[in-house]
DNA sequence: CTGAAAGCGCTAACAA
DNA sequence: TTGTTAGCGCTTTCAG
């Protein structure tokens, strides 16, 4: 910057004003401090000049997920480029692997990056300790799941709603033995979920059979395991409502090799690339990831252009896509 | 750190000394300095304490692939971002959108916040322009494809020989009437496969018709318009190699609707979640696109740490996984 | 072992 | 319209 202000003979803080569109600048001035820019190629350095500046604002934010090879997370991280670009705003991404030490590590590495703000999918219970250090700074948004005790906006899905209405379908084809398959009960989204099952099968006058509950899976291959455990119940369940996208394809991959995909009715959350596809083809509820990240982007730039309103709590409605594997009927001895 | 300073009774460079661990300090000096830091929750800017040092690393890297979103290369990311986190860099990530010109925007954004390395997967096929401003300063690696008149590290999957293994898979089933669904000939991943494509059916002393190459398809909806189109011909092919993720689903998609899915072979590049479920399952050469992130982010990273020796083209062999799709054999009157 | 001064690349506030 | 001075939060250099 000293070497394009000497080439074009003016002071740094003309050239500073070419590079930043600033006004009171004469038109050949500006000219020449361009052709000396670029004859040199000068590039500013926007670190040092957020550095200087006295919004300090870095013009870059973060997006903390579970995994940034996870389907939805990464439709997700989709979304928040999206309207980040528009802002010409750049984005850092990491991986939390469900783990709050991991997550620490990474918010306090991005909060010594001054981001200008964070959009998270909360892996711990409790985030006082870590938001005490960035609450009043870094506005945050939290996706996809809340955290307890912590009080910012928050996008999700309507999860409970969701999942109240996928296991109703698997009993209105006549099935009674449900089962549910759910992530870690730590997880608000998993938590809803487990809820909305049992707000349809008490609906229903059905009991909420504890071996049907299988918890804490996590993975397709614990997806897989769990369905495998169910079946071999003295009594199996007839329906499987499997509560994430992963746990489906491992619940799925269990009842073909089981010989049962099409005997056991399953439906989960969340669609698969190919999912009609597949056989039986998926009857999902499907979420609208890259929306769910818009939203919680553009509920983060809100806050940083001041917005200080209440925090909100924003339900993103699913869409339910029955496409067969939901439809299968409870067997007809279903009395036992 | 001016405050904890104050508190704790020392000097700035004390402080310094202490947060970054370096020797010559007393104990009870710096035990007194974390205490000030700790009460007064102090943390240090990193990206101002990375402007003044002489070494200038910023300890952070950046990586832009076609997008986000897309299967292969949200794995890749995982990949690189199991390397970077080891070295504690953190990874800024964008989507190029097979844009030239947003890759260069992005570059040029990235190289002004100074990263200190680039991982890219090339859209343009001219990068002279842009590396003549990024090129001295900041090293880059190549990911997936490689770029012309750019002498970088690359690291890709062996695609040609892919691509030959795959066709030839075909005609080993009988089927002398092969197409191919390829991308953007713009992308070199794209020119090598169907290099292999060609080879095969060189070696199987077969004519290349001009009707069964499909170039430049580049989303599901599209490939499976060019498997519409294929199979609409006076002598539709009897076989298929889809060369690329997205294009196989679509291509399937097509056979499915026509009602060809057991009639057509196919096999594709990548594999798909829970491609052994789908009806019929897929056969496919399998990249290994994490061990392909790894590797770039490796290399990126001896760069970082000095490596001046010549550029390497790391190549990746990819994995034949056969489940059916691609074993569908050629119909027996195949004669004309 | 510790501190004072200078400066990283840039912008802010004010002056000319 | 342009330039000067100070300073962002930190490290470096060199002197104590």
């Amino acid at each position: 910057m000293r070497d394009v202000a000497a080439l074009a003979g003016v002071s740094l803080k003309t050239v500073s004003r070419v590079i930043n569109g600033e006004p009171n600048v004469s038109p050949d001035t500006a000219t020449r401090v361009q052709l000396a820019a670029k004859r040199l190629r000068y590039y500013p350095d926007v670190v040092a000049a957020n550095l200087a500046r006295s919004d300090r604002q870095s013009r870059s934010i973060a997006l903390l997920t579970s995994s940034v090879d996870n389907p939805f997370c990464s439709a997700v991280f989709r979304g928040v480029e999206e309207v980040a670009r528009e802002r010409q705003v750049v984005v850092f991404t990491a991986s939390t692997e469900e783990s709050p030490q991991t997550e620490e590590a990474l918010l306090t590495a991005f909060a010594s990056r001054s981001v200008d703000g964070i959009i998270l999918t909360p892996t711990s219970q409790d985030h006082r300790a870590i938001f005490d250090r960035i609450d009043a700074s870094i506005p945050v948004v939290c996706v996809d799941r809340y955290a307890p005790g912590l009080q910012c906006d928050v996008v999700t899905a309507n999860n409970r709603e969701a999942a109240r209405a996928a296991t109703e379908h698997l009993l209105s084809h006549g099935h009674k033995r449900v089962a549910i398959i759910t992530d870690f009960s730590t997880i608000s989204t998993a938590r809803d979920r487990l809820q909305g099952y049992t707000d349809a099968m008490a609906a229903a006058g059905l009991p909420i059979e504890k071996d049907y509950v299988a918890q804490d899976v996590n993975s397709e291959a614990d997806g897989m395991a769990a369905l495998c455990a169910l079946m071999a119940l003295p009594v199996p369940p007839t329906a499987i409502f499997a509560s994430q996208l992963l746990l489906m394809v491992g619940a799925l991959r269990g009842l073909r090799q089981l010989g049962l995909a099409h005997e056991v009715a399953i439906i989960g959350i969340d669609d698969v690339r190919a999912g009609d596809m597949i056989d039986p083809p998926l009857s999902v509820m499907a979420q609208n990831p890259v929306a769910i990240g818009r939203m919680a982007a553009e509920r983060l730039f809100a806050r940083l252009d001041g917005d200080d309103s209440p925090t909100q709590d924003i339900v993103v409605e699913v869409a339910p896509i029955f496409r067969g594997s939901g439809e299968i009927p409870a067997p007809a001895n279903h009395g036992e």
